[in-house]
DNA sequence: ACCTGAACACCGTTCAAGT
DNA sequence: ACCTGAACACCGTTCAAGT
């Protein structure tokens, strides 16, 4: 009950908890004000303006990320655990995408911290040089890319309308495009969350074979006389 | 000179003009009045909203993709053909990326068109049933991924700062991750255009890799005795 | 049918003033 | 040092009123 004094982190986690609960529309300095009971512009002092709060809440999300450092697990597996994560990560905080896509300036110690594990994992899998780079930056675009469409299509609150009602609403649209069609109503028929999973799996799998074959190339460069 | 009467697609023009330009903070009800010579609330009659109208604009953009429908050409090429006319809309409307993120009400006909025709090319390599959207899916997160990534580090319009005035500013805050320092010193000194285009093509290299190899183990199973 | 002007309920941010 | 209250210049949207 005792309104006590105001830091940076008590605001980080007011935002965070905010965002995680009504969404990136509903981080109002004042909203945020009444949360922790404060003037709306209580926050200025501590974090000095609206884009670096949402920087710093992105942060101290990716602060919570769990990564694997055993170096026995196979590449293969740690990458795989690396991308899960932050889908995971992602998905479980719907703002973060257009978060990062409304503030850029987003490039705090835990953003760090994750991108140089995964590195280190490139790296233990053979890459090198600016490959370490492409090969991280393949895993990251997909995964991001990945969770942008999740966020997207989990917006309808309204659960009045099934997805199959929805389908059908459509219909006429997609007289001109009788496989994409074929596609949504299959889609249509399938548990989302399945769906989801199974279509990032895919992806996943298709990422790390041709990683793999990136990586068999080079051996073959390597040791051209095997 | 003579001020002549709005329809739904000189506002949707206008608005497009007005994203390219100053991007998606700029676009306000009356920023896009003054713009037409209109007032800010003329546009509420032939888009209904704000939301509506980004819908609307993105898929203008959407529409202006040149998509090759030529069955001769083989699936990898058609298919990083698509990925790379999509990349290029992306980087080439930074707006895009962070409109879809904020506001996901975006199907248009001409979105329509461009999934139906990623599925078309997936379709002719080989992919059925499901797999035809996880392979979608798969060329479209990563697109998306990449586009959002390079939407993102461009924004420093002040050139006065140059890149590795950058580093040296973080130079401090990497001294637990000595690779991720490596890194970002090589990256650095390159030209980002380069590594931006080079960064894509590795990915995609990759991704259509990974896709082969999930068509060749379709293969061993259909032909087991072969 | 198409558009305007005024109004409403919001924003992010600044800044003098308080403690 | 930390916080408030009032103020400024903006938003998106609505709606009666005009033509």
């Amino acid at each position: 009950m005792a309104t006590e004094r105001l830091d940076r982190g008590r605001v980080i986690d007011a935002a965070v908890a905010l965002l995680d609960a009504e969404g990136l529309d509903a981080l109002s300095t004042r909203r945020l004000g009444a949360v922790l009971q404060a003037s709306a512009n209580a926050m200025y002092w501590h974090v000095g303006s609206k884009d670096n709060l949402v920087g710093l809440a992105a942060d101290a999300v990716f602060a919570e990320l769990e990564l694997n450092t055993d170096d026995n697990t196979s590449w293969r597996e740690r990458l795989a655990a690396t991308a899960r994560e932050l889908r995971t990560m992602f998905t479980g905080h719907s703002w973060l995408t257009s978060a990062f896509a409304a503030y850029p300036n987003t490039q705090g110690p835990a953003l760090r911290r994750f991108q140089n594990h995964l590195l280190v994992v490139c790296r233990q899998a053979g890459f090198e040089g600016f490959d370490l780079d492409w090969a991280g930056a393949t895993v990251f675009s997909f995964v991001i890319g990945d969770a942008w469409g999740q966020t997207q299509s989990s917006t309808p609150d309204d659960s009045s309308i099934t997805t199959v009602d929805l389908l059908e609403q459509v219909k006429p649209d997609l007289a001109d495009y009788p496989l994409l069609l074929e596609r949504y109503t299959a889609l249509s028929n399938a548990d989302p969350a399945v769906v989801n999973n199974t279509s990032f799996e895919f992806g996943l799998c298709t990422l790390l074979d041709g990683l793999q074959a990136h990586l068999d190339h080079q051996d073959d460069k390597a040791q051209p006389d095997a």
